[in-house]
Order: structure tokens, then sequence, then C-alpha cells
DNA sequence: AAGGCTCAGGGGTAT
DNA sequence: ACCCCTGAGCCTTGA
């Protein structure tokens, strides 16, 4: 790839344009304190370096947006230093610290505390009828961290066994036989489970873990309060929690041999348990907008939007409520997902052609029969006379994972006009026609939009360069320009990677793999593997499953292709990306693909800066492209991750993607960012390279700018270079450096 | 691509 | 305290 990339004393590339500067040219460096050694665990680290969840160095506190003494005291807008909360606690657990005991795993499924006197609980009858699944008070324990996670085939199964819960997913086969049955047999089982079932120890491993990671989240902060009424700050802290587990889960799965007739459903699981444990908002069921959740939204599983209250039905596509009208109550629609399930007419992006629900095809019989105006069918009908507005959910195919679904909020619309027809198997089938109300922010439409711009059925507006990579990259990266008249940013050589002028050598050689058809979960013998605890960080899908300290991708001297899936930091782009010029941040990145939690963006390409160079830079002047991995980060709690733990960062990276760099150079700070970046270690026998990886923070709908924090240099050196921020963020720090 | 197989929330209903 | 309705998501099969 390298020859048609340009060097710096190469001719000039097609991807220089002219020299504009964007807004992460604030950002000075500074050297190394003396006697500076990385490579001291036991003692204090000489830089500051701290994750967003935390610990923490002296100076900053954590936060507890849900779970501070004050915090039922104080207006929401109070409590909002940071977007989701993580609870973080500094801890004993640190990195070289001994791992903890076992957890007791009903030390997270304490029930929900009782609603206070004169709160009504929304008439609602609790978190769940299913109960008997939340039960046990424990002991809380809060920092179990990624030790206890990496080490579990350390622990004892029958130390764990006694306080596996209910809910395991090993059922027997008697409980499949029916929900009566399967019920009854959950209820038996949860007195007597420890001496009952014979636990393998794998399933320990997941029970341990799904405690750990919940007991890390401090999920009790989650008060009856906000369980009622959402807000942008729950509402993604659920959505975080949920992926974060569902991933987990799936990950503890992928390295298991498949039970035939047991559906692996990672989705459901997670979305079980996060119901049980009450971590959900909205609750009750509304008319129009949920708060918290914004349109445009989008939703990579049915269960999240159960959680927030979007749309309560795990499966159904219509959500109905009873509506008193005086002394009757009648059903009236309050949300429809519309997923390619039944005839649909989706041609136009404002106008919605809803087909009713029943008589289809997941009958035993596979009898097509009428539709009956009941449920579902007779809620739109109400609608349709009450005027009321009814929120329109939309089902895509994903293009990232063209197996999977995405959802898109798509805002509240009213139902025009029904009727009857027939349907292709001669049957009745009720017909709603849905329009989508006037002044709400774009959803649907933009998603056409990006689809013809594919297709080359409409050409983007304001393009200035197809591809500004020119070629460098396996997907092109537009530049575009429709706010004012500039032609380009900054001039410099595209460049997909990390430069190294030389590698860090290793104080211990380092074993590469043997995996020749790529690395597979559950192969023991990986030594890659083994590097990272056991597991492949990544999902099948290439997301990452937690925010570990440093991740071990396969290296130069590994067997496995690049397809493999611990590389996934160097297997190129897999969104469709653009440099865009921002309104008043120069210019800036984002995506015309729907990005999920987790999912690889980019590395940071440039050249590594060795530690003479720094202090030449710190002195000169400001650099204006310049990533340091040393800095510290503001505790945002909102990493996809279960880990408590700081970066370790092997040594101090510092790059300068000024001369040479990717897309990675144009990401503008946030203090409430949608990326975070992770170090990457890729080692061969004897050298080390260290590589900066950006993963999404939640999931990133389409044309969304992606912004990450660029964190703070170490303190007491920076003051006279604060810059003034424009992130716009409600959680703005006023200013970064 | 098509078909099979479970799964869970919550409405509805019988007790 | 149950049954029932509702397909999503994943897996296997096979063209």
């Amino acid at each position: 790839m390298e020859q048609s990339l340009g060097s710096d004393s190469g001719p000039a590339d097609k991807s220089r344009v002219l020299n504009v500067k964007p807004l992460r040219c604030l950002v000075p460096i500074f050297p190394s304190p003396p006697n500076f050694s990385p490579f001291s665990p036991g003692q204090s680290a000489p830089f500051v370096c701290a994750n967003p969840s935390g610990p923490f160095p002296s100076g900053f506190a954590p936060f507890y947006p849900f779970f501070s003494p004050t915090d039922s005291q104080r207006p929401p807008e109070q409590n909002s230093q940071t977007p989701f909360g993580v609870h973080n606690q500094p801890g004993p657990f640190g990195f070289n610290n001994p791992i903890p005991g076992a957890v007791p795993i009903t030390s997270f499924r304490t029930p929900p505390p009782p609603p206070p006197p004169g709160v009504a609980a929304n008439g609602d009858t609790g978190p769940s009828r299913r109960n008997y699944q939340t039960h046990t008070t424990g002991i809380q324990s809060q920092s179990q961290s990624e030790e206890a996670d990496d080490n579990e085939y350390s622990e004892t199964p029958n130390q764990n066994a006694q306080y596996l819960s209910s809910f395991s997913m090993h059922v027997t086969d008697a409980e499949r036989t029916s929900k009566a049955q399967r019920s009854k047999s959950k209820s038996q089982k949860r007195g007597r489970k420890g001496q009952e079932v014979n636990f393998s120890s794998p399933e320990v491993d997941v029970e341990l873990i799904i405690s750990n990671i919940l007991n890390s989240c401090n999920l009790m902060a989650f008060d009856t309060f906000r369980r009622a009424d959402g807000d942008k700050e729950s509402v993604g802290y659920i959505l975080m929690v949920y992926d974060l587990l569902r991933r987990r889960i799936t990950q503890i799965e992928d390295g298991k041999e498949a039970t035939p007739g047991v559906t692996r459903r990672p989705d459901l699981r997670s979305g079980t348990i996060l119901m049980n444990k009450g971590i959900r908002t909205n609750i009750k069921k509304r008319i129009g907008l949920v708060p918290g959740v914004e349109v445009g939204d989008i939703f990579f599983f049915r269960m999240e939007m159960c959680l927030v209250g979007l749309h309560a039905p795990c499966m159904a596509g219509i959500d109905y409520m009873g509506l008193k009208i005086s002394l009757e109550e009648e059903p009236v629609a309050v949300s429809i997902v519309s997923s390619g399930g039944y005839e649909d007419n989706v041609e136009d992006g404002d106008v919605l052609i809803y087909s009713g629900q029943g008589g289809n095809i997941y009958r035993k019989d596979k009898q097509i029969i009428d539709q009956k105006l009941e449920r579902g069918n007779l809620a739109l009908e109400k609608s349709l006379h009450r005027g009321n507005e009814v929120r329109v959910i939309r089902g895509l195919r994903d293009v990232v994972n063209p197996t999977g679904k995405v959802y898109v909020y798509d805002g509240l619309y009213k139902i025009q006009e029904s009727w009857v027809e027939k349907g292709k198997a001669g049957c009745n089938v009720f017909k709603y026609k849905l329009v989508r109300l006037p002044g709400q922010p774009e959803a649907f439409i933009t998603w056409k939009s990006i689809q013809q711009w594919k297709e080359g059925l409409s050409s983007r507006a304001g393009v200035i360069l197809p591809d500004l990579t020119s070629g460098a990259e396996n997907l092109p990266v537009s530049l575009v320009n429709d706010v004012d008249d500039e032609k380009g940013p900054a001039y410099f050589t595209y460049f997909p990677s990390l430069r190294y002028s030389k590698p860090v050598n290793l104080t211990e050689p380092s074993f590469s793999c043997n995996c020749q058809g790529g690395c597979l979960p559950g192969n023991s013998n990986c030594s890659c593997i083994k590097k990272n605890g056991g597991y492949i960080p990544y999902n099948v899908a290439g997301v990452l499953v937690n925010n570990k300290s440093l991740i071990y991708e396969c290296g130069p001297c590994c067997s496995c292709p690049i397809n493999c899936r611990n590389r996934i930091s160097q297997a190129g782009l897999k969104v469709r990306l653009e440099v865009f010029k921002t309104k008043d941040k120069g210019w800036g990145l984002r995506s015309w693909d729907p990005i999920r939690a987790g999912a690889f963006i980019c590395e940071y390409a440039g050249e590594v800066i060795n530690d003479c160079k720094v202090e030449e830079l710190g002195s000169e002047s400001e650099d204006d492209y310049i990533f340091d991995a040393t800095r510290t980060y503001q505790p945002l709690g909102v990493l996809p991750g279960d880990s408590n733990k700081a970066h370790q960062v092997p040594f101090p990276l510092i790059i300068s993607a000024k001369n040479v760099g990717n897309v990675a150079r144009f990401m503008n700070h946030s203090c409430s960012p949608n990326v975070f970046w992770q170090p990457v270690l890729r080692e061969s026998n004897s050298e080390s390279y260290l590589h900066i990886a950006f993963f999404a923070i939640r999931h990133i709908p389409p044309m969304t700018e992606l912004t990450y924090d660029y964190g703070i240099t170490q303190s007491g050196k920076a003051d006279e270079r604060k810059k003034r921020c424009l992130c716009g963020s409600l959680k703005c720090r006023g200013h970064f450096y």
C-alpha cells in the first residue's frame, strides 16, 4: 500500500490540499519529566493517565451521577457532569493488586428499593412480574474489576456454585418442555440449586462475570425516579450497560460448543437481566415523545427499545396502551416498528403504509388467515379516530452486519386513514397510512439520502474530493464542504497507519501465535488469546467486547491472516467516512454508516515521536496534530467496559499527524464524546509496536460528528494554553488544553 | 436464501 | 397465576 501514498520526500500527493487548520490544532505537548520510568509497575506512574472509568489521579474526583447521597435532592441538571454514570471507584484493585475473592452472584441481585411513600410505581407492578428471578439481598461488592474476569478459571466452582442464581442459561431438558413447567422448575431450583445443578466451570464463569460487570456499574443507583421518566443520561447509561453485558455474554458463548436445540440469544439474556434489576426507564407507557430518546437515535436490538421505554413489546410491532375516556377505556397505539415482516410500503420518507398484525406466518399449521380488528389493529384504528401521535421506528438491514438489523427512531407520525385489502395470500390485511409530523429532525430521510449517494442515484452536495485517501484506505473518504468556500484542510500526506522510526525493544521475547486460518475463540493454545486473558477482545462482528487496559493484537510474526479476528485495528476502515467542514470547529469527521457501540472506527496514524523530538516540539511551539497517550482523561465513566483500570500504556507514545496521518487527525474534541481510544499492542519476537485505536462509545447514527476527549496535559503545566472548547455539550468543561 | 427453533414482555383472562 | 400473542435473532440446511 505504501507505494501510492507518497512519502515525506516524494512527489506531491493527490491528497495534499489547501492549508486550513482544524480545531484539533490546539494541542500543545510536553516533555516527559526527568527520571521517567514507564516500566516500574510498583511505583506510581510519573505521568498521569486515567481511564474515564477510573481510577483517577489526585485532583480528579470520580462522579456518581446516579448514586450520590444527595442525588434525589438535586435537580437532574446539576447531576450531569458526566454523560452517563458508571460508578467509578479508585478501589484497591489496581493493575498489580491481588485479585479479590469470588463475589456472590446474589450480590447484584438485590431487589430494587421500594418506592418512597406516596409515590406509586405508575400503576406498574414493578420491574417484572417474574420477580422470582430477582430476590435475595446480598453484599454489595463494588470493585470487582477485570482481574477477576481474567482469572475466572482460577475460581473454584464449588465456591461459586452456591451463589448461582436461577436465571442461568443452562436449563435442563425438563425445563424446556413447556413454559409452565419451566417457570415451575425455575422457582423450585432456586432453593437448592447448589446441590441440584451440576455446574461445569464455564457456566460458573458466566455468572461470575455478569456479577462483576453489574457490580462495577453500580446499578443500585437506578432509583424509582429514574425508572419512571428517563433523560438522555439514563437512557444512554442503560444502553451502555446493556450492550456491555450483551457483548461479554456473546464473547463467552463464542468460545463454547453450540448446544443443539438451544439458541444463543445474548440480546434476550442481557435484556432480561436488566429488566429484572430494574435497569430501565420510561416504564410507564406514554403517547408521544419519550424523554431521553431523540428522533434519529438508533438501536440494534429490540430489547434496547424495551429497556428505554420507546417500544415495550420485545417482539410485536404495535405497542398500545389503555386510555381512559370518561368511564370507558379504549386502546390507543403509542408506537410501531416497521421492519419488513409485513408488506409495508416505505417508499416515501414521510409516509408509511403500515400493515396490521396477526393472521400470519408463524402459526404451526402455516395457515394464513384474515387479520382481526383486535389488539394492535384495534388500537391503531382507535388512534386514527383520536388523532394521537404514534412513534415510528423503522427497521433496516444493517450495511456493516448484513444478518442484523438497525432500528431508526423516526419520530412522531399521525394515522391518516385505514383500510382493509387482500394480502398476497388472499386474506384480509389491515392497512394504515401514517404521515410524519413536520418540524422534527431528519432521521430516516437521511438514511435514504445516504443510500442514494452510495448507489450513485444522487450526489452528495459540496463534495470537494470523492476520496481524500487516494485509495490508501479500502473505503473512500469524501471531503465535503457544504458550509462555506474553503477548499480543504491542511496540507498533509495520507497514510493509513503508524510509522515507527525504530520499534521499542521488549525486555522479554513475545510469542507469536500459530493460528493458520485466523485465531478462533476457545483455542486455548493461541498465545495471543492467552495474552488477552483467555478471550479474543473482539466479537465476531469485529466489535470490541470491553474496555481493556491494553489489547494484544496479533503481530507481524503471527501465522494468522490479516482478516484474523484479533487484528481488527489492522484491517482498515469498516464504515464509510467523510471529512466535512463544521460550522465553527474547522474540519471534522463523521460516518455515512451507522456505527455500533464498541465498533472499531480507525486508528490514529502518523509518525511516532521519540523523546528528544518531543522536547523540541514542546519548547518550540504547539503542534497542530499531536496525539499524546500520556494525557489525563476526565472520568467520563461511559466506556463500554467493565474495567476500572487505567489504560496501560507500556511506553509514552506520542504521535504527530501533522505531515503524515489518516482520518483520525480530523476528529475534534468534545467533552461529551461518542468515541474513545484504546491502546493496542502488536508484538513480534523482540519488538513492540503500540497503536491507538478508536472505538464507538455508543451507537452513532449516520452523519453525526465523531468526537473524542482530547484529555488534559499534566496538571500545572498548561494553564496558559487553555483553549476555549466549542463542543457545545451540556457538560462542556468550557475549555481544553 | 429459506426454514426451524426458541425466546420474553406484557396484555388478557381465569382463578 | 397462568395463557397467549407477537416475530427477532440465531442456527442449520441446502441450492
